[in-house]
DNA sequence: CCAGCGACTTACTTACTTGCAAAGCAACCT
DNA sequence: AGGTTGCTTTGCAAGTAAGTAAGTCGCTGG
C-alpha cells in the first residue's frame, strides 16, 4: 500500500506550478527543479493534458499551462487523473462476481477506508499545499 | 495505491482462522476455502509465523495455529507483519537527506493520510472483521 | 524405523512500474 | 523554407509483485 511515484511526481508537478507565477511552464524546467526524470515527467503531463486539468502546446513560448484555478483541483482529481477510479482491491476474480461474495467480511473493512481516503484526498486541494495551508482543513 | 494481494490474502487467512471452531489449519484447507493459491499461501503464513501471530507445526496432524486470540490481532498488525512499517511514499532519495526536503509541502500531506490509515487499521481486530462487528468501531 | 503428511524453500515465469533513450511531430522565428 | 524548441510517442532495460512448479526437511503414526 503505497502512493506510486507516478502520482507523488504529479502532485509535487501541480504544486511546483501553483507556487511560481509563470504561466507556462515545460517539461525540462519542472524536471529540473523537482528532480523528476524528463521522460518519465513527460507521460505524466500527457495524462494530466488529457484529464483536462493542464493544457499544453508545443514549439517556442509553449509548455504546459494550468486549466483551472489550482484551488479548484482536489488531490482526487489528481489520483484519477493518474490512476484511474480507486480501487484498494481488487475482487478475487476480475470481471466477474466473486464467489465469495457472500461471506466476504473484509470487503467492508477495504471499502471504508478507501471512502476515508477519497473523503481526505477531496478536501485538499493543489493550491491548499502550495500554501501549507491543508492543516486547516484536515483537522 | 492498493492494498497488496499479500496482505489481502492475509486477512482472508485470519479471518477464515478465526471463523472456524479448528484449532490447527492447513495450508491446503485454507487455500481451497479461501481460492488462493497454495505455494504463495505458504510464504505468506511464514511470515505471520515469524511475525508471532502464528505458530507452525510440520507432519500428520501439523498445520498452523493462532498465537494469540484474533481479538488481540489488529489489522496494523497483519499489515506490518507482511508489509513491514508503511511508508505511504518513498522520499526522493533512499537513505539520503531529500533535496527538497524544505520545500517538500506534500510530504505533510502524505504523513496525515497515513497517520490515518494507521489509526483506522489500529482499530479494528480479525475478530472484528470476522464477527462483521467492526463498524462499530469504525463510526 | 520408515513412509506419508504438511510446512518450508528455491527457481522460474509473467506482468507492471519506473526509468532511459531516441525518434517523430507541431509551432514559431528568422 | 529550414532550424530550433518543446511536446509526444515508441521501444527497451531493470526491479518488484504475483503466481507456478518442484523439490527438501521434519514430525508422527503404524
Amino acid at each position: 500500500m503505497q502512493v506510486s511515484k507516478s502520482l507523488d511526481y504529479a502532485v509535487r508537478s501541480l504544486t511546483y506550478i501553483a507556487k511560481e507565477d509563470a504561466k507556462v511552464f515545460t517539461i525540462r524546467d519542472i524536471s529540473e527543479k523537482q528532480h523528476i526524470p524528463q521522460n518519465y515527467l513527460a507521460k505524466i503531463m500527457r495524462k494530466l493534458v488529457q484529464k483536462g486539468l493542464l493544457s499544453s502546446s508545443p514549439g517556442p513560448e509553449g509548455g504546459y499551462s494550468l486549466r483551472k484555478s489550482t484551488g479548484d483541483i482536489s488531490l482526487k482529481d489528481v489520483y484519477e487523473a493518474i490512476e484511474g477510479d480507486m480501487q484498494l482491491i481488487d475482487c478475487m476474480e476480475k470481471n466477474v462476481v466473486c464467489e465469495l461474495f457472500n461471506s466476504c467480511s473484509q470487503r467492508s473493512v477495504w471499502d471504508h477506508l478507501q471512502l476515508h481516503t477519497l473523503n481526505f484526498l477531496n478536501d485538499i486541494s493543489v493550491e491548499d499545499i502550495a500554501s501549507n495551508n491543508f492543516r486547516n482543513k484536515a483537522e
